[in-house]
RNA sequence: GUCCCCAUCGUCCAGAGGCCUAGGACGUGGCCCUUUCAAGGCUAAAACCCGGGUUCGAAUCCCGGUGGGGACGCCA
């Protein structure tokens, strides 16, 4: 059977990178194994979701490239897919519990229980609920529901243990004398996180509920709900979380954390995938650049290690720079067309009769680019008329005494050239260099400034060849005192 | 405080009793290539938390300690 997996985010926040990293273990592990993935919206909580967050999570999740079989937008067979919209079934099975004696109504107000356990705080800093209303009697329940009297449902935790195999752990076990009896359904009839999960869960037939590091506490209630409710119990693996250099929860004091700030800053998503796959899972072996597909064919939940892993940026900008060069030219246009343009660059015939020229500049510029868009103001100096002078660069390789006069003669020697093939140009320069006595580092440097503005660009004669010869002549005429 | 989880280079991982003189990657230093900047190649420094067991043999298994993290809500 294949398996059904889900990623349940709460639309109180971004969509951060811990849960992008949930997200994405639960799509690699449905695409693995042709199951279905599931994307559902936890927003039982009232006070605290809003349709922005939904809408900014679905965003980073498309950017990411998590595409689910069942959600939002596309609907599926468990409809709806917002929590806040499925209230009567919560309620459908919150009656059951109570009608088989596993839950009872609490009719203790959130105020009166704060205060209890603040009274309790001193000798004991926890304090569980007192199952005070569970002993209730019947005429004083009357009298309390007549009254209108508001009321939580609350699950009744039988005496026991409860032990689960987690699918990256192994066996755990909790003794239910730790376990408070737990409310199941608020007093404004909202469900709570336990009952709504273990309800939607079991009607949606998850398979395996993997999930972060933080629910593993969770998870004896929810199987005592499963079992109440008489729901099968779905396989559990808890992932572990992620941290901030100083090992703690990473939070927004360590800078960006939501996926759309990575977005912003220009990272490739599939640079963010791969980086996120391998930060508390390998693939075993030494390769570390992954493409999705192949993410897919090597993941396994087993691989999962039990440690909370400290999210590294400079392995992440090392991600995307090793993306951008895998991107084929055609690619890194289509994705950089807009910023093209807007930068005054773009021309259609990049898609034509340039296509194989324009290819070629930007292979030459991929490696040098940390971030996509790096590559757009390097393509000044070879799609442009309008060269931009850096004035350090001119400093230092056009003012020195007798530039000029080597440049002179090197543009002689460019115009008597039948073309600039790389080769042929540098064997020409060298010659040129040897013949005025001087080290060819001489002209390259001026070459380069004069022909690009700038002190750095990929190899000069490869630049040459794609700036064209007509340019280049013009550049270095420009150059030379009139 | 109680419960639960975790523990290999600064960081992310490999290692599932002998293959470990502990391997790879990021980052850092050096060298090479070289006209600059990248990319690439080579190389260096860098770790098995501590203590007990078990075993002929332990990074690997067990126990304890310590450390870190998480959970103890009418949040999810």
């Amino acid at each position: 059977m294949p398996p059904r997996v889900r990623f349940a985010p709460s639309p109180t926040g971004y969509l951060h990178v811990g849960g992008a990293r949930t997200a994405l273990f639960n799509w690699l592990y449905a695409r693995r194994h042709g199951g279905t993935f599931i994307l559902r919206i936890e927003d039982t909580d009232a006070e605290r979701s809003s349709d922005d967050m939904v809408s900014g999570i679905l965003s980073s999740m498309k950017w990411l490239g998590l595409t689910w079989d069942e959600g939002p937008g596309v609907e599926g067979p468990h409809l709806p897919y917002f929590q806040s919209q499925r209230l009567p079934k919560y309620r459908a099975a919150a009656d059951r519990l109570v009608a088989s004696g596993h839950a009872y109504y609490c009719y203790c107000s959130p105020d009166d229980l704060a205060a209890r356990r603040q009274a309790a705080a001193l000798e004991d800093p926890v304090r569980m609920y007192d199952r005070a209303c569970h002993a209730l009697p019947a005429e004083e329940v009357a009298r309390r529901e007549a009254a209108g009297h508001p009321r939580a449902t609350r699950f009744l935790v039988p005496q026991g243990t409860t032990s689960f195999t987690d699918l990256v752990r192994g066996h755990i076990e909790f003794a239910h004398e730790h376990i408070e009896d737990f409310v199941i359904l608020r007093s404004d009839g909202h469900p709570t996180y336990h009952l709504s999960v273990v309800v939607d869960d079991g009607e949606m037939e998850v398979t395996e509920v993997v999930r972060g590091d933080d629910h593993i506490s969770n998870t004896p209630k929810q199987v005592l709900l499963y079992e109440a409710l008489g729901t099968p119990v779905p396989a559990f693996a808890h992932v572990p979380l992620i941290l901030g250099p100083d090992k703690k929860r990473l939070s927004k004091r360590h800078g960006a954390t939501a996926v759309g700030d990575y977005e912003r800053q220009d990272y490739l998503p599939e640079a963010m995938i791969n980086f996120l796959a391998l930060l508390g899972w390998s693939p075993g072996g030494n390769q570390e650049v992954f493409s999705r597909d192949e993410l897919i064919a090597r993941f396994a939940l087993d691989g999962i290690s039990g440690g909370n892993a400290v999210f590294n940026v400079e392995k992440l900008d090392w991600f995307n720079q090793q993306h951008i060069m895998r991107l084929s030219a055609a690619d890194i246009l289509r994705r950089l067309r807009p910023a093209i343009v807007g930068a005054g660059l773009w021309r259609d015939t990049y898609l034509t009769s340039e296509s194989a020229w324009i290819a070629r500049v930007v292979d030459l510029l991929k490696p040098r680019a940390r971030k996509l868009h790096d590559i757009v103001p390097a393509l000044t100096a070879f799609v442009s008329d309008e060269v931009v002078y850096d004035e350090a660069a001119v400093a230092k390789h056009m003012r020195p005494d007798g530039v000029r006069d080597h440049l002179a003669a090197w543009l002689e020697a460019v115009r008597a050239l039948p073309a600039l093939e790389p080769v042929a140009t540098e064997a020409a320069l060298r010659a040129l260099a040897v013949d005025r006595g001087i080290k060819a580092g001489i002209l390259i440097h001026a070459t380069r400034v004069a022909v690009t503005g700038q002190a750095v660009s990929p190899g000069i004669f490869e630049v040459l060849e794609l700036v064209g010869q007509a340019r280049v002549v013009s550049r270095l005429t420009a150059c030379l005192p009139a």
